[in-house]
DNA sequence: AAAAAAC
């Protein structure tokens, strides 16, 4: 809850009467002064729902996407509730988990943490983080030393379990976060373990952004009775957000996406990619373009993905090129636009990309690039947002294929000699076909009148490049995570 | 077809 929140002080004095506060909930005056910390007077619309249901002690199934204040709807009850039951015991023993917050990504897990801690900050009560990729030592000492609030994704939780560093047999409330990715990422059998792990009876608080017969069935067998708390009709797209298409053929998309960045100026975007190597690529081709770029995705080893994001955020990163490990969650504020330099696979992932923009009332422009391919993608993504999206040429864009060869080389001249050492042939390692060279560096000239057969050939080009030999392939995604460790 | 998530 940071961007969504309207200013304390925004609010015209004619409506301030009929407006709630957060104060009517009857939260503790510690909570109330950490919201006053932060600036937060006035309740979303899904905190002002889910709030006084969660006080309760009700279950909930709740539809809302993030960027609507989600996070603080959940967690500032169950602050609340924790509170009003608190165990004044010194010791550790004597502090069970109490809440659990499960997560599908650690970035997301990361971020509820951190919203967590700020609202628990004067009531003594504490927090932690728990995910895969990074060291056990630390969140095995933190929980040790006793927190009552867990934040985790489902892995290294029961990596928790199995070596007994977390006992869960007193969580009293079970929080599931974008419950709906958690099932398309398959964590069912790890959310099935980690409830047989709880005590029966407990309070659930379910969230996901859309209503599939799947969240229904899970929904029906872990909830008991819920409220349901809905905000806005799912799959919407939000009115703030202009939709922007552009056709482009496949091998012209990294100048055109080169294009647009320099053409409107943009400092603060993410460029979603379909592929891990599809986001490594395009980030080395901006930064080689002089943008700076970074890349987000579930190769990079976890610090790399903390970097890249912190780097986002304070704005030393102005390009954020991720794969969907970004899509959902993360709120990162002020963001003005979001392309997608492909299409997503699935309708669902585009309302999720594009919802990273136009939050909070501020406007927002969500540019796509398609190829003729597309078709499908494009009808599937009108269909869900029941809206139909015009597709534009990109205005006085040139790519690089159509500038004489001779002129690129010429402006290329430095660039290709740096690189010439790492040139393929040079290590023999590709033998000398030209047609395996990776035309990353060394992309021929095409006349773009070139006759099928040249096409076809070219094609081949692209493809053999998508298949990277392993090595290479590695040292792109920068996969520290998958380096074998000791043992 | 892809991505994510434990070691």
């Amino acid at each position: 809850m940071t961007d969504q929140q309207s200013s304390p002080l925004s609010a015209p004095a004619d409506m301030a009467a009929a407006r709630q506060r957060f104060d009517d909930f009857g939260l503790s005056p510690e909570i109330l002064r950490a919201l006053r910390d932060q600036g937060y007077e006035y309740p979303t619309p899904i905190q002002a729902q889910a709030i006084p249901v969660v006080l309760q002690g009700r279950d909930v199934m709740g539809a809302a996407q993030t960027g609507t204040g989600k996070t603080a709807g959940f967690s500032l009850p169950i602050i609340q509730r924790l509170m009003a039951h608190a165990n004044t015991s010194a010791s550790p023993a004597r502090h069970p988990v109490r809440a659990l917050i499960l997560t599908p990504t650690r970035e997301l897990a990361d971020q509820v943490a951190e919203n967590v801690k700020a609202y628990s900050r004067h009531t003594g009560l504490r927090a932690t983080v728990v995910f895969g990729g990074v060291d056990m030592a630390p969140q095995v000492a933190a929980l040790r030393s006793g927190v009552e609030i867990v934040i985790a994704t489902p892995g290294r939780l029961l990596d928790h379990v199995a070596q007994k560093s977390i006992n869960l047999s007193q969580t009293q409330i079970l929080v599931m976060d974008e419950a709906d990715r958690m099932l398309d990422m398959g964590f069912l059998p790890d959310l099935q373990r980690i409830i047989n792990l709880l005590p029966r009876q407990r309070q659930n608080l379910m969230f996901s952004a859309t209503f599939s017969p799947e969240i229904k069935k899970l929904a029906a067998s872990f909830l008991s009775n819920p409220q349901t708390i809905e905000v806005a009709r799912s799959n919407a797209t939000s009115d703030n957000v202009t939709q922007i298409l552009y056709e482009v053929k496949e091998d012209e998309k990294r100048d055109a996406i080169a294009f647009i960045l320099r053409e409107r100026g943009l400092k603060q975007v993410i460029v979603f990619t379909n592929t891990k190597i599809g986001a490594s690529r395009l980030s080395v081709h901006l930064v080689k373009q002089g943008v700076k770029a970074a890349a987000i995705h579930g190769d990079k080893s976890q610090s790399e993905r903390m970097t890249a994001l912190e780097d986002f955020k304070r704005g030393a990163v102005e390009v954020l090129v991720a794969t969907d490990v970004a899509a959902r969650g993360l709120d990162i504020s002020e963001m003005p636009c979001v392309i997608n330099y492909d299409l997503p696979f699935n309708a669902e992932d585009y309302v999720h990309r594009i919802g990273r923009t136009g939050r909070a009332g501020a406007k927002g422009d969500a540019i796509s690039l398609c190829t003729p391919q597309d078709d499908k993608a494009l009808a599937d993504i009108e269909k869900l947002t029941g809206r139909k999206i015009v597709r534009l040429q990109l205005a006085g864009f040139v790519p690089a294929s159509a500038v004489p060869y001779r002129e690129r080389e010429r402006e290329n001249r430095y660039e290709q000699r740096s690189e010439r050492s790492e040139h393929p042939r040079s290590r023999g390692s590709y033998g000398g076909s030209r047609e395996k060279v990776d035309p990353w560096f060394l992309r021929p000239y095409t006349p773009n009148t070139a006759p099928a057969g040249a096409r076809t050939e070219k094609q081949a080009s692209a493809n053999a490049s998508s298949a990277p030999k392993p090595q290479k392939r590695a040292a792109l995604l920068g996969g520290l995570r998958k380096m074998p460790t000791a043992g």
